[in-house]
DNA sequence: CCCCGCCCTGTGACCAAGTCACAGACAGGC
DNA sequence: GCCTGTCTGTGACTTGGTCACAGGGCGGGG
């Protein structure tokens, strides 16, 4: 498997960083495969070519909540903190979907942030971004109703025409609440007609009105 | 007002940088006084000398919450955030008590982290530090009890032998949560003999099982 | 000195959200 | 068809947040 560094929108590399780089293995992992688990030590950067990592805090109760996903172009702030600060990791990452990535390893990420201001720009641009939705989450974990969240992330799944394709199970670990209060709330909107569900899917029938709670406080 | 790179933790810089910075003029601010606010845009990178500075996050309803504080030797991440991502501010700075700092405008920050590679440690390390604690932050707010954060707080602030001098609303605004929260769960721990309160005072009496509530999920 | 107003605290009633326990309902495999 | 595991619905209860308001200390002005 083949990968271009510029094809990842790293440009401005000096020749023989591109080469390391283009040179590393393409991994290939299917759905669900686990990437990095908290407390492990951090093995080297991550750039996402294809798919999605979904990145989880989870708590002793079992509870979880969706931090952010990484798609192509964006960077793993969990893994730059690691390599930055020589933590660990402190939440866990798992495959969306089948997924192509390369593992930068850490001798070869320090000499990029040394040397080439254009990949240090990158990092600390996309760690900065990565940050400022962090803070937004923190907000809204902290202040906003569970009902907004979830509006906000069934709108935010629902990009295709169909009914969205998850249990409230798994809608409840993104949002991080309990199922329970998932279920209830999904069957208040349906009674009063903005989605329709069934088991493993949401139908959103009413976008605007789903935009309105997810807008409110 | 004088002050050096080299005792704020800053060192191995070019001799013309560490003139640039030691000519910044220091700022002494009274307490209280406010640094930043959501919205605006990102003046400098400030450096902490002596005294603290709070950041806040505060919601539309009126409630806040603490995000960290910021005390010599330590930067502030919504400034870095600010000056690596182009972003506004999110959260409000304020000074917790009498504080000074310099200011270091946007373009030497700039030439500091492009040419000073222990300037650009600093920064990231305390950035991927901040952030870890952040991290912290969300899990705590999203999956522990209010009396855990109560409980945790209290024993953060209770750093000299007499009570602790604050009042509920500050306490609950420090945690995140509502004045009257605070005030049912000191009233439940002062019947248990745990805290004594008074107008704007709180007394640990039992710091062990503070620690241990603290310590629970 | 007293009074007034402001801030701090306490409290009841109610609502939102999380937890626990359990009962149906559905889908896929045998 | 039946069985099993997963998904969903529901009631009862606890915790936490909101609203409204009452009482109490403290300082400043008269």
């Amino acid at each position: 498997m083949e990968w271009s560094p510029s094809k990842a929108g790293l440009n401005g590399l000096a020749p023989q960083d591109a080469q390391a780089l283009s040179q590393l293995k393409v991994l290939s992992l299917p759905q669900g495969a686990v990437l990095f688990q908290p407390g492990q030590p951090v093995a080297g950067y991550a750039i996402i070519l294809s798919g999605q990592v979904d990145v989880t805090l989870s708590a002793a109760s079992g509870r979880e909540i969706l931090l952010y996903s990484v798609v192509p172009g964006q960077s793993c702030i969990q893994t730059t903190m690691g390599l930055l600060g020589e933590a660990s990791y402190s939440a866990g990452a798992q495959t969306a979907c089948p997924t192509q990535l390369v593992m930068v390893p850490r001798p070869l990420f320090t000499r990029l942030m040394d040397t080439t201001p254009s990949f240090r720009a990158m990092v600390f641009s996309a760690f900065a971004g990565r940050m400022g939705t962090m803070m937004e989450l923190l907000e809204k974990v902290a202040f906003a109703r569970v009902e907004c969240r979830i509006a906000e992330r069934l709108l935010a799944l629902a990009t295709g025409p169909g009914p969205v394709q998850l249990t409230q199970g798994e809608l409840a670990a993104q949002v991080g609440t309990a199922r329970e209060v998932v279920s209830r709330r999904l069957e208040n909107w349906a009674q009063r007609g903005l989605v329709r569900t069934a088991r493993g899917q949401i139908e959103l029938c009413n976008r605007p009105a789903l935009q309105a709670i997810a807008d409110a406080i």
